[in-house]
DNA sequence: ACGGATTCTGACTGGCCGTCAGATTTTCGG
DNA sequence: CCGAAAATCTGACGGCCAGTCAGAATCCGT
């Protein structure tokens, strides 16, 4: 396997072919998050960095592809979130780890959502590839989730009832989707920090089963 | 105001105008449905009831507005749901109260999931119409969650620094997100019934406050 | 069965997608 | 520094779909 930069066509491109497929991904990420999946099109995105659709093809087979890309380099920005997701939160400092480790995913999310809410949207529709990338995203964090909820039961903590992957799974579609949420909370008088701490919380309490 | 139903230009229609546009909402929600908001074509939704898309433009200005029709019909849907969130919930028979709760859900969710889906992308991605309408819908469930919750606080069983009205996205959240993933948890041996039970427990627990 | 109102559609314009042949720029041996 | 080969880029085009409009088809009351 290797890492190389191909074109559509498979071929290994230079240095200047990567400039312009990388200023490619970056214009098709500004759109995304300004004008939305739905009026995305390849002659703004071309437009953007001041070439032609064409150009676009040479790098893309489609604009799946790049917005695939886009969500491959997310994933690459949601490892360290790991990190936070140690075993062995206490009764006292997990409430301030569950914290730390929401402040990370929000500063994530903020970066990525345009993208990852297309990814999810043709997941959930079932595509194939943006299938295997927001999988193999959940499952970083699903693994050490996974591990801390285990511990929770194994500790008498958390009721067998708890599936713990799909508890797991629970969590991450928490963070997700209430992120989503947050522009329209804010107009409800639900503030980004009471988003933050209420969310914290109600992980903390998922997790290690205190109160 | 009035119930009637117009067509695009504002007129009303009588019922044989009123059976045309009900079998093209059907259309786009089962085209939605097979091929996603992304392949979503006016000349297919028109060529599946045997008509032209000049006859769709009699209807609706666009695709947006048949979709937001179908998701305000999926608001109607969810009101019952409502009925399964009246506080009291005992330690006794809480669990299965929320069972019964994600058994309705999952049912509601299962009917209109593709349609949902888009409403909430055209939400998220700022759409003020898609917003309101998902507003409302998640509006019904939180009002009755809120209480719930405040009532848990309230007797201390549920730690203070859960704001009642973001702890109740939270879990509107999660259910609907965890939905999402179903397809893909089966996969890796979550069974629908293993989600349901988790997630029972989970809105359980973070309502009521008991383990 | 006639006339007006309602409902439907053929046909058209304009715009975007995706392709390809060839133009332009870069690279590199000599 | 030159010229040719390789790499990169693009103008222009066919095809498909969105959305419009004038007028055709159908319905309904009398």
């Amino acid at each position: 396997m290797s890492d190389d930069i191909h074109a559509a066509d498979g071929r290994i491109i230079g240095a200047r072919a990567q400039a312009t497929r990388r200023k490619l991904l970056d214009a098709t990420a500004k759109l995304l998050t300004e004008q939305g999946i739905l009026d995305l099109r390849v002659v703004d995105i071309s437009r953007e960095i001041g070439t032609s659709p064409a150009t676009f093809y040479h790098y893309f087979n489609d604009v799946d592809e790049a917005i695939l890309e886009l969500a491959s380099e997310a994933t690459e920005d949601e490892k360290p979130l790991v990190d936070h997701l140690k075993p062995g939160w206490t009764e006292a400092d997990g409430l301030r780890r569950a914290g730390e480790f929401v402040d990370a995913y929000m500063t994530f999310w903020d970066t990525h959502h345009a993208v990852l809410r297309v990814r999810n949207l043709k997941a959930e529709e079932g595509d194939r590839h943006f299938r295997k990338v927001r999988t193999e995203a959940n499952l970083l964090l699903m693994d050490s989730l996974q591990d801390m909820i285990r511990e929770g039961v194994a500790a008498g903590r958390l009721p067998k009832s708890l599936d713990p992957f799909t508890t797991a799974a629970a969590v991450v579609a928490m963070c997700e989707r209430l992120l989503g949420y947050q522009p329209e909370m804010a107009k409800r008088g639900s503030s980004k920090s009471t988003i933050r701490d209420t969310l914290a919380t109600l992980i903390f309490g998922i997790i290690t089963g205190h109160v």
